[in-house]
DNA sequence: ACGTAACCTTACTCGCCAGTAAGGCTGGGG
DNA sequence: CCCCAGCCTTACTGGCGAGTAAGGTTACGT
């Protein structure tokens, strides 16, 4: 779009090209469906240039992937720092996450959408980034039952509590492509307010009791 | 395995048998990845049956996935049967999702974790079962609602409960292939626990205050 | 000025797999 | 007993797309 139209383009700048492209290839069609030709069209560039920086396609979605994957965790920790309290730190965190997903909404497709993809190296490299995020989470969870009163509890309720998390932030994500006009900010506070009170529940060690007997 | 080796299979019976070996080698390779020769053999046939009786690739996923995600939702309705409470409604459908996803994890992993394939027919029947199960949640929640005796709430927020829970009811899927003796009742159990009370102040309309100032 | 490394292209090969043509079996109804 | 409807097979075609061979072109350092 510049003013010079660029031919020959160093490395580097030519590399974060193509992986932009392939987000943008890969969250269209899934990786199978992608092809390489159409990602090197995107990127302004021929085929072999691909080969030549990324060495495969799954080379390709793997160098994405992580690209991605390492922005959506920077982002969550520089929110979630532990100088706020463990709810401002869930809310910030939560907040950034949502933030992130409304702008880079391709990235996420390609994070979340992608199981069941053949090779092992890239359903391995899927399932890092997920408990990478996933740990974050149980650590927060973690450092909010250290701060209370409470006894201690099995690492399992961190670990419940934050995979009950990230699944309902995930699924909120469809629910946010329905309503366009909800910030962020109005879906972390949602959020927040259904599952805060509960978490303590669990973390706390309370049961729900059926309030009549079970049939 | 019977004693007597069956060839020449009526058509309705090896409909099913084919549907059957669909699901377990769509569930381990993905929508693209699966080889329709592949499916054929473990259904002990070879592929042109397949075709003849499935037409395509296309509509032997189609009607896999129809198959399975009406298997879903019945399981679903008929537990959470407008006899119970809304409390006890909910516990039952939670539990029979549990139980369900326990014993067919094939079935499961077809229905949910096979986003972004190409053709748009298979996108749109993703998301039609999808959105029956998320009907079904915002049905229960809705009729909470109605019994309960606040003001009443605009649909928005049974709707985003309903997300919250399915996301995370599928998320927890993942919870229990890391604790295989985890039995599905105590992960409702758990669910219910964190979920109850915040559901309760969103569709109450009372508000989560952030407990110190924003910074 | 000019060589060379880095950038980039056209034009292939080759294997895989969806889909099909052409016809062989077999068993139950007349 | 015999025939035909419905079950089933072997053996193809055709195209798509990952990966590559072979070489052309620019710009930067000296």
């Amino acid at each position: 779009m510049s003013d010079i139209r660029r031919r020959r383009v160093p490395r580097p700048v030519r590399e974060q090209q193509i992986i932009d492209a392939a987000i943008r290839v890969f969250a269209r069609r899934g990786y199978h469906a992608a092809s390489v030709d159409e990602i090197a069209e995107h990127a302004g560039i021929s085929k072999p240039m691909v080969y030549l920086y990324l060495d495969s396609k799954e080379g390709l979605f793997l160098a994405a992937l992580r690209r991605e994957a390492e922005r959506l965790l920077a982002v969550f920790r520089a929110a979630a720092v532990p100088a706020h309290s463990p709810e401002l730190r869930l809310r910030a965190g939560l907040l950034a996450f949502f933030t992130f997903v409304t702008e880079h909404r391709d990235s996420w497709v390609v994070l979340h959408r992608q199981s069941s993809e053949p090779s092992p190296a890239i359903t391995a490299e899927l399932a890092r980034s997920r408990r990478a995020l996933l740990a974050e989470v149980t650590g927060l969870v973690r450092a909010d039952i250290a701060a209370s009163d409470g006894p201690a509890r099995p690492d399992d309720d961190a670990e419940f509590v934050a995979y009950t998390l990230v699944g309902a932030a995930d699924s909120l994500t469809d629910w946010m492509a329905l309503h366009p006009g909800e910030p962020p900010e109005r879906i972390t506070l949602r959020l927040m307010n259904m599952v805060w009170v509960g978490m303590r529940n669990v973390l706390d060690g309370e049961v729900w009791t059926t309030p009549s007997q079970l049939p």
